[in-house]
RNA sequence: UCGGGGAUGGUGUAAUUGGCAACACAUCUGGUUCUGGUCCAGACAUUGGGGGUUCAAGUCCUCCUCCCCGAACCA
């Protein structure tokens, strides 16, 4: 397939496909909706960490901005002095830019209190809107329900004089909370129950982390959206699926106001899911105040801040983003497909190193001593990375104890096990083909070193006689390795769709999520590895160093393991 | 119950708008390889069901089924 866009970055995978919002746009321009101008923006409210889900909204609303020329800013949507806080704004900003994103602008729905004052005054003005006295209770009972009309409030013809009064007074703090609200006037039979009358302002006396106490009622997410976009001139307002039946308001508030910009639409696409992991803000912030994790960057949590902990590069998040497309398709997208999206970017760009996560001593029977008597050192050449020449190499310790994988070494090696065994000869990383002459073990049978003779006309991984070992494993000097610790992750919740079996996702956790080994053993440059840096552990996975920790890692995602793949079908037979 | 939206392999997204169902992931076969990684080659769907229009239907018409969202002073 050759990609249309000829401008398009392919590191982006951008495939130039189409999907119903760029027809959208394509249309729109072609019609000369907005005359050429294309903006959109990424709203989220600051209650809450970013997640994988916003991640594709995100990649969405920038992505249609840069491909057609337009800009994409982020507005805050803090409408709800509650929930809101200046702590969960500053990280949705640093997660944005860490995901390769810059907004134009930032804009705060806050902001436009005054405007939204100003244009509630003037639905109110044209009949449009009315104060109703009635509590939250009374109003939902009166609004009906599937199939069910609703029920007018007795104080829907209230005359605008007195609307306008209370409205001020409303505004001024007269009235205490919950006891009246501002509501537009639509009709209370509209069989989209989002029109029917609709409350636009709700009084609430309480301190706002930007507006302070300036403001004792506060505007709901409809009255104050749409009109956001419109203000800053959004032509394309992105959101999810679930917002379908609040078109018909955005319009509906639109349509009755004075704008000065073009009128924006609304598009919705469906949101983004994922096997083994919920997505709900709600859920994840139980996650975290239950302790289930141990905070919204634990690596094991969907969030943007937990991802870039655990190292995930944000072009593979990005990447993944493009490659599911768009569509109105309520869909759940398999974790392993961002995972393949993770260890593609991963192959490219991390450095290989050798680490024993479950150590095994192996000793080299034959291994010389120097004039001291003491066991040779050794230092061979490892590639840094194959997929790439200009990482070069390092040099790694080699003698004659070393520490390899307790995997590695079977004392009666199952079919098709390729690694060491007694009598097998196997290829140690970068070093030399060693046999194994047999093993120690201790009274309950537990392996506790392996023997082998090392053939000393193999320096460098080849035999001069041509003969072929079936496995390479990896190892580490005993002497020099350097002690730490490994984070092992799986998957938060043990069920495809966390909560389907009970409605509870804490229900279906998996108790194996994280798995802290305290004993490996690393080769010495890791030490040297940067905060937050991700390695290949070879033949095991891709790590990140730890931010805090020196040698702490966290596993990313595991390599593919064929291996795994043959005792995984041996078990199902 | 009413309104809105949706249905294409195991999974997700495509299909020049009526013209040989493509791509990726997963799985399986084989090859290459100093990572059981990477890489390369191959295998894997008659498009939810019935009827219709047409030389030709995933695309159009019709009936049916199933799934998702909506009755917050949350967003």
């Amino acid at each position: 397939m050759t990609p249309p866009t000829p401008n398009s970055d392919p590191e982006e995978a951008a495939d130039g496909q189409s999907d119903f919002v760029r027809e959208k746009v394509i249309t729109d321009n072609q019609q000369g909706t907005f005359a050429g101008r294309v903006q959109t923006r990424f709203p989220p409210e600051p209650n809450g960490h970013l997640h994988i889900g916003h991640a594709k909204a995100i990649a969405l609303d920038f992505a249609i901005a840069d491909e057609f020329g337009g800009i994409c800013n982020l507005r805050f949507d803090d409408t709800n002095p509650l929930t809101e806080d200046h702590t969960y704004a500053e990280s949705i900003v640093a997660d944005i830019k860490w995901l390769g994103f810059e907004p134009r602008e930032v804009h705060y729905a806050s902001d436009y209190f005054d405007k939204l004052y100003e244009w509630a005054q003037h639905l109110i003005s044209n009949g449009l809107a009315y104060v109703d006295d009635q509590d939250g209770e009374t109003i939902s009972a009166q609004r009906g329900g599937f199939g069910k009309t609703g029920v007018e409030s007795p104080y829907r013809d209230r005359s605008i004089d007195e609307n306008l009064d209370l409205f001020t007074r409303m505004r001024a703090g007269e009235f205490p909370d919950g006891t009246r609200v501002l509501r537009a006037k639509i009709d209370m039979q509209a069989e989209n129950m989002q029109l029917r009358d609709p409350v636009m302002y709700r009084i609430r006396h309480e301190h706002h982390y930007r507006q302070g106490d300036r403001w004792p009622i506060f505007p709901t997410y409809d009255w104050a959206h749409g009109q956001g976009d419109a203000i800053e001139g959004v032509t394309h307002s992105l959101c999810t699926l679930e917002f379908s039946d609040h078109r018909a308001l955005y319009d509906w508030f639109l349509d009755n106001l004075p704008l000065e910009n073009d009128q924006p639409e609304q598009a919705e696409f469906a949101r983004l899911e994922l096997t083994y992991t919920v997505t709900s803000k709600r859920r994840l912030r139980g996650l975290v105040d239950e302790g289930v994790v141990t905070g919204w960057d634990d690596p094991r949590m969907p969030t943007l801040s937990a991802l870039r902990r655990r190292g995930y590069p944000p072009e593979a998040i990005r990447e993944f983003c493009s490659h599911i497309g768009v569509a109105r398709t309520n869909s759940r997208h398999a974790i392993e497909l961002l995972e393949s999206f993770v260890r593609t970017r991963l192959n490219a760009i991390a450095q290989r190193r050798m680490a024993v996560l479950r150590p095994v001593k192996l000793v080299i029977t034959n291994w010389p001593t120097d004039e001291n008597g003491d066991p040779v050192v050794e230092y061979r050449e490892a590639v840094n990375n194959p997929e790439d020449e200009a990482d070069g190499t390092r040099r790694v310790p080699f003698s004659g104890t070393l520490y390899i994988e307790q995997d590695d070494f079977r004392l009666e090696p199952p079919p098709k096990y390729y690694r060491l065994a007694p009598g097998r000869e196997v290829r140690l990383r970068a070093g030399y083909f060693v046999t194994c002459t047999g093993a120690v073990t201790d009274d309950d049978g537990n392996v506790v070193e392996v023997r082998c003779t090392y053939d000393p006309e193999t320096a460098g991984g080849n035999a001069p006689d041509g003969r072929k070992v079936k496995a390479t494993i990896h190892w580490v000097s005993a002497t020099h390795a350097v002690d730490g610790e490994v984070a092992l992750y799986d998957r938060l919740f043990s069920s495809e769709v966390p909560g389907s079996q009970t409605g509870d996702p804490r229900d279906e956790l998996n108790p194996d999520s994280l798995e802290l080994l305290t004993d490996c053993k690393f080769e010495p440059i890791l030490a040297d590895t940067e905060p937050g840096q991700v390695v290949q552990f070879e033949r095991l996975g891709y790590f990140a160093h730890d931010p805090r920790e020196p040698m702490l890692f966290h596993r990313t995602v595991g390599l593919r393991d064929e291996w795994a793949n043959i005792q995984k079908r041996r078990q199902k037979r």
